[in-house]
DNA sequence: CCGTATCCATTCCGATACTG
DNA sequence: CAGTATCGGAATGGATACGG
C-alpha cells in the first residue's frame, strides 16, 4: 500500500470521521457557499473559483455522503440544483467556528464584517465553550479528553 | 501555473484563511491530539499513526503558523515539546464543532462517549447557533450571509 | 449553460533507511 | 527517541477540449 491514503472513515473518533467526509478545502468552501444560498454548479464555480472537474468530483462525493441532494430545476430540464440536506445544514456550526477563528487570527486589521442570518438580518453570536452545567471555559484552561457518558 | 494549488491565505474570507492554515486532515488531528495533552513527536506519531516525514513537515508548518511553539524538555537535551499557543488552543471550538457533527452524523449507533474537560471532569456542552441578541437558530432555518458590522 | 473527459504538473503520503 | 532524506505511487488541481 504505497502512497495510498489512510481511510479515516472507520476511525474510532468523531473528528476523524468528520474529516474523512469534509476534511478538505474545497468541500468546506462549497458548503459555505451553499449555506449562503448557492445551489447551481456555475454559482459555485464562479464564487469559489475552482476548476470544473474538481467541483464536479467534489459535488459527487458530497452527494454520496448525503450532504447535498440533487433536485430538478423547473426552469429547464437537465438543470439541477444542489440542495443541502439536514446533515449539510448542521455544518453551519463548524463554519461559524472556522469563521470565528479566522477572524480572530488571520486578519491583522479587525474585520468589519461578520456572519449573519439573512432572514432576520441579525449577526450570529460568537460560540463559546461550556461545560454541560453551563459554566464557560476559557480555551486556555481546557484540556480536552474523551470520556464515557453517564446514563 | 499548471497543477499548483490556489493560495487561500489572502482570500477575503475568514473561513478560507482558516483553511489555508489548518485545512487538512493531519493538521487537525495533530491539534486534536495536542488539545488532549500530547506534546512529543512520538506521542503524535503513535496516537495518530501517520508517517514520520509527514508529521515532521506538518509540525514545521504549524510552528510557522504559530499554532505551536517549541519548548525544551528538561528530561534530556535535543528533546523538545510542541506546545499549543493561544491561537492553537482557540481551535478547541472548531474541534468541538467537528466532534459534534461527526457524533451526530457518522456513527450509526449512538456514541457512548464524548468530549470533556479533564480538570473538572465535566462533559462539554453542545454548541448551538444563536443570533447576537441571544435567540437560538435551528440550522435548518439559517441562511448564512456576510454582513457589515454596526458600530 | 451543465457538466464530463483527458492531459499533465504538483503535491501528498507511506515505507524505509539513515543520522545524532 | 527525534527527527531528516529519499523514493515511488497515489491523489489533487488547473487548463482545456468536448458533448448534451
Amino acid at each position: 500500500m504505497r502512497g495510498s491514503k489512510t481511510d479515516l472513515a472507520q476511525a474510532d473518533c468523531a473528528i476523524a470521521r468528520s474529516l474523512s467526509i469534509i476534511g478538505d478545502w474545497w468541500s468546506l468552501l462549497i458548503i459555505r457557499d451553499a449555506l449562503g444560498g448557492s445551489q447551481r454548479f456555475s454559482e459555485f464555480q464562479k464564487n469559489i473559483g475552482l476548476a470544473k472537474n474538481i467541483l464536479s468530483s467534489r459535488l459527487r462525493k458530497l452527494v454520496q455522503s448525503e450532504i447535498f441532494t440533487i433536485e430538478d430545476d423547473h426552469s429547464s430540464p437537465s438543470v439541477h440544483r444542489y440542495v443541502l440536506t439536514g446533515r449539510g445544514k448542521q455544518l453551519a456550526v463548524v463554519m461559524l467556528a472556522l469563521w470565528q477563528w479566522g477572524e480572530d487570527n488571520c486578519f491583522p486589521g479587525k474585520l468589519d464584517y461578520g456572519l449573519a442570518d439573512e432572514a432576520s438580518g441579525k449577526m450570529l453570536a460568537r460560540m463559546e465553550l461550556e461545560t454541560a452545567d453551563g459554566r464557560r471555559i476559557d480555551p486556555h484552561d481546557l484540556r480536552m479528553v474523551v470520556k464515557m457518558k453517564r446514563k
